[in-house]
DNA sequence: AATTACTAAACAAACGTTTAATTAATTTTT
DNA sequence: AAAAATTAATTAAACGTTTGTTTAGTAATT
C-alpha cells in the first residue's frame, strides 16, 4: 500500500497530538480539523484509530533495525568506537522523532497487550541483543571488563535520552535556557547529553584500570 | 479535610487504574467499579477526574520534601555517602509508590500545563536545587570534581530509575526472570540498580584519579 | 430535626465508526 | 478521441456508546 500525501498529513499530525495529548486524549477529529481532511477519511484510510497508531509505528520501526546490524558489524571501528557512535545515532534518532518517541514512551508505560506493544517489545529484544554482541566484541579484544550488565546499561543510555525528551520544557525551565531559539537550545543540549553519556559508557565499560 | 477510608479506596483504586491505563484511559465508571463505590461519590467527594488525580498529588508529594532536606544536612556523612543514601532513598520512594511514579511520568510527558504540571515542575526545581547543594558541599571539601551538570546528573539517576519502573514487565522477558517471585524479583533489580548507579554516580563525582 | 452519606437514574456532550450520497479520477468501450 | 461505465475519494449526517457530571430522592448518622 503505497502511502498518499493526505495519509501522511493524517499520520504526522497525529503522532504530534499523540505525543503531546496521549493517545487516548486525542480524538479523531482533534486530528481530523488539524489535517484538514474530513473525519470519515481516517476510518476510511487506516480503519480505525488503533490501526492508525500502528500504521505510526509500522513506518517509523521500518528503517532503524538494518542500521544498527551493519554498523556493529563495522570492522573500521573499535568497540569502543562503535559504543560512541551508537550512542549518537540513538540520540540522533530520537531527536529526530521525538514525538513518535514520546507516543513510544507512553505506549510501554501502560500495563496492557495490544498489537503495537508486542512490537515494542520484540524491537527491543531484538536490539539488546545487538548491544550484547557488541560488549562481548568488547570483552574478547580486552577492551572492556568482564562483567557488564547489558540491561542495565541500556536502561541508563534510554533512560536519560528519554528523560530528557519527554521533558524537554522542564529542562530549559529548571536551567534558565529560555533566551536561546529552539535551534540553539538543541544544538547545546545534545552536545551536552553526549559527552555525558559517553563519559558514563567508558566508566562503566572501559578496562583501564 | 481528613480522608475516610471510602475516599482513599477510591484514590488508591484511581491510582493504580491511572497508571495501567493511562488517566484518559481510565473512566470514572472503571474507579468506581472497582474500588466498589457509586459514580457519584467521586464527584461527590473530589469535585472531579481532575481533582481527584490532584488529590492523589497531593497526598504523594506531601512528605517527600522534608525528608530529603534533613538528609544533605546530616553532618555524620561524607558528601558521597549522602549522595549514596539519596540514590536509596529515591529508589526506595519510587519502587513503594510505583504505580504514582508512573503516573507522574505520564503526565510530564504531556505537553500542557494544567494544575498537576506545575506542582511537578516546582517539585523538580526544589530537588534539583537541593541536589547542586549536595554537590556544592562535595566540591568545597575536595571529593568531588569540580565540572559537575547536576541537570544531566539527575536526569540519569532518574531517567534510568524510571526506564526500569516503566518497562519492569519488558526487563523481566527480556532477561528470563519469570521463575523469580515477585518480591525475590524486586530485591534482585533493586541491588543491581543501587551498585549500578552508584558506580556510574562515583565515576562521574569523585575526584580520585 | 438536621446534616451527611449514599444511590439509581438522567443529562448533555464527546467519542469512534458507519452510512448514504456526491464528486473526482480512472478505465473500458465505442 | 469522445462517451460511457467503473472505481476511488470525499463529504455531511447519523449511529449507538461512553464519557464526566448532576439531580432528586433515600438511608444513615449526628
Amino acid at each position: 500500500m503505497e502511502i498518499t500525501g493526505k495519509q501522511l498529513a493524517i499520520m504526522e499530525t497525529a503522532e504530534q497530538l499523540f505525543a503531546d495529548n496521549g493517545y487516548d486524549g486525542t480524538s479523531i477529529r482533534d486530528i481530523a480539523h488539524q489535517a484538514d481532511v474530513n473525519v470519515a477519511m481516517i476510518s476510511y484510510y487506516f480503519g480505525s484509530k488503533e490501526k492508525l497508531l500502528q500504521a505510526i509505528f509500522e513506518k517509523r520501526t521500518e528503517l532503524w533495525r538494518v542500521h544498527l546490524e551493519s554498523m556493529i558489524e563495522d570492522k573500521s571501528r573499535s568497540p569502543m568506537e562503535k559504543m560512541f557512535v551508537l550512542i549518537d545515532n540513538y540520540m540522533q534518532k530520537i531527536f529526530d522523532q521525538s514525538c513518535f518517541h514520546r507516543i513510544m514512551a507512553q505506549q510501554q508505560m501502560a500495563n496492557q497487550d495490544s498489537p503495537v506493544a508486542s512490537l515494542i517489545l520484540d524491537t527491543k529484544r531484538r536490539n539488546q541483543d545487538l548491544v550484547k554482541k557488541l560488549v562481548q566484541q568488547g570483552q574478547r579484544s580486552g577492551d572492556f571488563k568482564k562483567n557488564i550488565d547489558v540491561p542495565l546499561l541500556m536502561m541508563t543510555m534510554m533512560g536519560t535520552i528519554n528523560q530528557l525528551i519527554t521533558t524537554q520544557h522542564h529542562y530549559r525551565e529548571l536551567n534558565n535556557l529560555q533566551d536561546l531559539d529552539d535551534t540553539e537550545y538543541k544544538k547545546h543540549i545534545k552536545k551536552k547529553l553526549s559527552t555525558h553519556l559517553k563519559s558514563i559508557f567508558k566508566a562503566i565499560l572501559s578496562n583501564e584500570e
